[in-house]
RNA sequence: GCCCGGAUGGUGGAAUUGGUAGACACAGGAGACUUAAAAUCUCCCGGCUUCACAGCUGUGCGGGUUCAAGUCCCGCUCCGGGCACCA
């Protein structure tokens, strides 16, 4: 054994074993557990960050552990190819987006080779490879089939300068960011997919989901947002006009509606008024995006239009407010300002009526309409008044009386809303895949038949300005119907890149199958039984795949509910307390890491700085102490080694330093079986374990101590093997272990090596620490209590007061309760 | 604005079910080894008081519950994530 623990020649050893070994390549085995585990696969951008090595380093972490369990571990590896940085690159350097993400996967491959994760790489995709993309064409089209994807128009941000769609991230202070000018919003015709038909199952299954973190399961129950109300239609000009609402109980406070600038009734009042116009026009140069709509001041003007009262017959205002979603319910919302925050603050704005019809009582409680109380919302212990048949209910009595009034009336009805919407699945960009459509003049829009897929895009173009490529590609978008055979034209928008990411860890199953989309391994596989990665896809990524899986599911292709059985969120990588970026050039380079300290030094670096949920704040001399652990480690071995061979372990002589050393040895083991698999705090097991190693370096040199230390080392390897494979990997067979320590069965700590005789108990007078005493293990409750209160510096502390209590805590504690 | 998190020494963090606040590291200080430096090893290390024993105080801020609160409850402040076309 090298006296120097040199990890560059020791790294490169052990990958090279593990590829002539082919040591994590996989296949279906139904005599063992599977286990999938899953890091989301990285946009290929350029290199890695510090997020992906802290991301892949948690999985394979996880992989390697679940692998010493002897399950049957698949941990594959791809990339979200498809996306807008390709794009802005090809434009930057001249460069198609095809090439230059080629040349980043090649790249960013290599250095996840470098930090020796063990993948399947046999199973690796990359979603812009036509092999890939066909399925999700394929599989589009029977959605179109069943019914769910269709067509209808919505809004983008456009430029009209550039003639462009821009992305949110393009719109900078309401202005496109490449030429500056003001951005309006413009309705196109896109293809959406109809998760709102799913929204009731994607949520009551979140209840299965008891191994994601709550914060997840709540934020997407927030975000799919049920809600239960009525769906009641007033009248205009003889015309229903619908508005949906979750307080029917306060219809008769109704006081004015409100529409959106795109709603049919503010667009024909906006004809004949041109100060209308010029208002619903001015309302739509704000950028699509909720943050935009919930910041930006809310803004109204009255039609002139009025409508009539289901119930009461009056006669009440129709207004347009630009914080009315078109894309939200009917378009169109009741306005009861008394009770509702936003429409008090706009009916106080525009001098509209108030009318309150909800009362609480109670002093604190007093209605003043000039200003918004909280209680003024409230559901809970209120009473109904102002409200005519209807006054002196509570809430739920109010809404159903009110509900039947409507429903026999045939004026409105019970409804259940979601705030959830439909899936915009159009993008107007060429680095996506082509949608599987073709538009004929006399057929509409017809799916293109399967043996005529996959839809290629074309990947040598050139950037010319802005805009799509395809779209100008008369050799693209040119083709015949498929239905008619006459004259047609390709659709050339692509998919969102959502659509890629929402089924890549079931085709990683079979991701060589040119037949099928997925197969019976890949229904082996799924769900994934780990899945890794950054909380910011907790809504978006996740709710997407959740639905595609339930798709997939549908068409018979798995056969599980949900895709990703456990969930690990973990934060992000922090330097000098701000994420890193290039703009505030705080980035750390994982490449010169890798250089300097070696794989193994920067995975336990990660591991070891922060809990996986909590964002990691980077530390270049944090590294340096990983660094130096491991060589602490090397020399640990080298010593032990150096010296005679331990004899066998013989626990019935050994001394009390040396049965500490092995309690500690098995105490630690128990902890770090429990930190990496139910906790998974990676950070306090490598605590754990630097601490068992402190103590082994003060055992002495006796026969029986090496025995001692032969036991402790191995179970130091194996438990350190998941973190640095490839230093353990070198250690292993030098402490006589067997095989590849990345098959080696994970320790089990040895109930019997734990047992204690003594313990610590601390004593307490009224909560605080007074004094600390050894007692005998079992020593009863009794005579813990009267070591306790007969402790010196006790006594000090009740000279003088009377003990009222005394409580304790087997084990633990004593408190004295005294005054 | 709305939804979801977070805040503990000089720094990263630990305290798992309400029971010893600061494990394990980093930085710093002192010493050993060395001609010297690096490396390595040993010891100290929240603040205040104290020769010492020990005491007081302390987990973003203000209240509360409890024998006991970093942990639970109420009200704030600041920081971060998401908000449907960044991925």
């Amino acid at each position: 054994m090298e006296q120097q623990y040199d990890p560059n020649t020791l790294e490169q050893i052990a990958r090279d074993h593990w590829l002539a070994n082919n040591s994590f390549a996989v296949q279906q085995d139904d005599s063992r557990e599977k286990f999938y585990c899953l890091a989301m696969f990285p946009y290929p951008s350029g290199k890695l960050h510090m997020g992906h090595v802290r991301n892949y380093t948690i999985a394979d972490v996880i992989a390697r552990y679940q692998r010493m369990q002897g399950k049957n571990v698949l941990q594959p590896m791809g990339w979200d190819a498809f996306g807008l940085p390709a794009e802005n690159a090809a434009i930057k350097n001249n460069v198609p987006p095809a090439h230059w993400t080629a040349q980043n996967i090649d790249y960013m491959r290599e250095q996840l080779r470098q930090l020796g994760f063990a993948y399947d790489w046999d199973r690796e995709i990359a979603t812009c490879d036509p092999d890939y993309y066909r399925w999700e064409q394929w599989f589009f089209t029977r959605l179109f089939e069943k019914g769910l994807a269709y067509k209808k128009k919505a809004e983008v941000n456009w430029c009209e300068t550039d003639q462009t769609v821009l992305a949110n991230e393009q719109v900078v202070d309401g202005c496109c960011w490449r030429c500056d000018n003001p951005v309006e919003r413009r309705e196109i015709d896109q293809w959406f997919i109809k998760i709102t038909d799913y929204a009731e199952q994607l949520l009551t299954d979140l209840d299965k989901l008891d191994q994601w973190p709550e914060q997840v399961r709540t934020m997407q129950r927030n975000w799919i947002g049920r809600s239960e109300g009525v769906d009641l239609d007033f009248d205009h000009n003889g015309e229903a006009l619908s508005v949906y609402t979750t307080r029917p109980d306060t219809l008769m406070g109704a006081t004015y509606l409100a529409v959106a600038p795109q709603h049919p009734v503010a667009k024909a009042a906006a004809v004949s008024n041109s100060e209308l116009a010029a208002f619903v026009e001015a309302q739509s140069n704000i950028k699509v995006a909720e943050a935009e709509m919930a910041t930006m001041e809310k803004l109204g003007m009255a039609t002139g239009q009025f409508a009539t009262h289901p119930l009461t017959g009056k006669q009440v205002p129709i207004w347009v407010a630009n914080f009315v979603l078109m894309s939200y319910g009917s378009g169109a919302v009741m306005s009861v300002p008394a009770h509702d925050e936003r429409d008090h603050a706009f009916a106080c704005k525009y001098d509209l009526p108030i009318v309150q019809v909800v009362d609480k009582a109670g002093d604190e409680f007093s209605y003043d309409a000039s200003t918004w109380q909280d209680w003024y919302a409230d559901k809970a212990d209120t009473t109904t008044i102002n409200s005519a048949e209807f006054d002196g209910l509570d809430f739920q009595s109010a809404f159903n009386a009110i509900a039947d009034k409507l429903e026999a009336l045939g004026k409105g009805k019970p409804t259940v809303n979601y705030r959830l919407r439909d899936w915009g699945v159009s993008r107007q960009r060429y680095w996506g895949a082509p949608i599987p459509i073709i538009n004929c003049d006399s057929c509409g829009a017809v799916a293109v038949p399967e043996k005529d897929l996959p839809v290629i895009l074309p990947t040598e173009v050139a950037f010319e300005g802005v805009g799509s490529p395809i779209k100008k590609m008369p050799e693209f978008y040119e083709t015949t119907c498929p239905s008619c055979g006459g004259d047609a034209i390709r659709e050339t928008d692509t998919f969102d890149t959502f659509m890629e990411s929402s089924w890549y860890y079931a085709r990683y199953g079979c991701a060589k199958n040119d037949q099928a989309m997925l197969d019976g391994e890949a229904d082996y596989w799924t769900p994934v039984d780990q899945y890794v990665g950054g909380i910011e896809h907790a809504i978006l990524h996740l709710l997407y795949s959740r639905f595609y899986h339930k798709l997939l599911r549908d068409e018979g292709l798995v056969s599980s509910d949900e895709p990703f059985i456990r969930l690990l969120t973990q934060g992000m990588v922090l330097k000098d307390g701000a994420k890193m970026s290039k703009s505030k050039g705080n980035t750390v380079d994982p490449q010169s890491l890798i250089d300097q300290y070696g794989a193994d030094t920067v995975r336990l670096f990660s591991m070891f700085a922060a809990p996986p949920e909590q964002s990691l704040e980077w530390s270049d001399s944090g590294v340096e102490g990983a660094n130096r652990f491991l060589k602490r480690l090397w020399k640990l071995v080298h010593r032990h080694l150096a010296a005679e061979p331990a004899p066998v372990l013989d626990t019935a002589t050994l001394t009390d330093q040396q049965k500490n050393a092995r309690r500690k040895t098995h105490e630690t083991i128990g902890k770090v079986n429990d930190d990496y698999g139910r906790r998974q705090t990676f950070n306090t097991a490598i605590a754990a374990i630097m601490e068992l190693c402190n103590e082994l370096g003060k055992l002495d040199d006796s026969a029986q101590s090496r025995a001692v230390m032969d036991e402790a080392l191995r179970a130091v390897v194996l438990m350190l093997g998941p973190i640095t494979p490839h230093v353990c990997h070198t250690l292993w067979p030098m402490l006589g272990g067997e095989g590849d320590v990345l098959n080696a069965a994970w320790p089990v700590a040895d109930e019997a090596a734990l047992t204690r005789d003594s313990i610590e108990i601390v004593v307490q007078v009224n909560g605080k620490v007074r004094a600390k005493m050894e007692i005998a293990a079992d020593t009863d409750k009794a005579t813990v209590e009267a070591d306790a209160l007969a402790q010196d510096n006790v006594q000090r502390f009740l000279e003088g007061v009377t003990v009222r209590k005394v409580i304790v805590v087997p084990g633990k504690l004593v408190n004295i309760v005294a005054n």
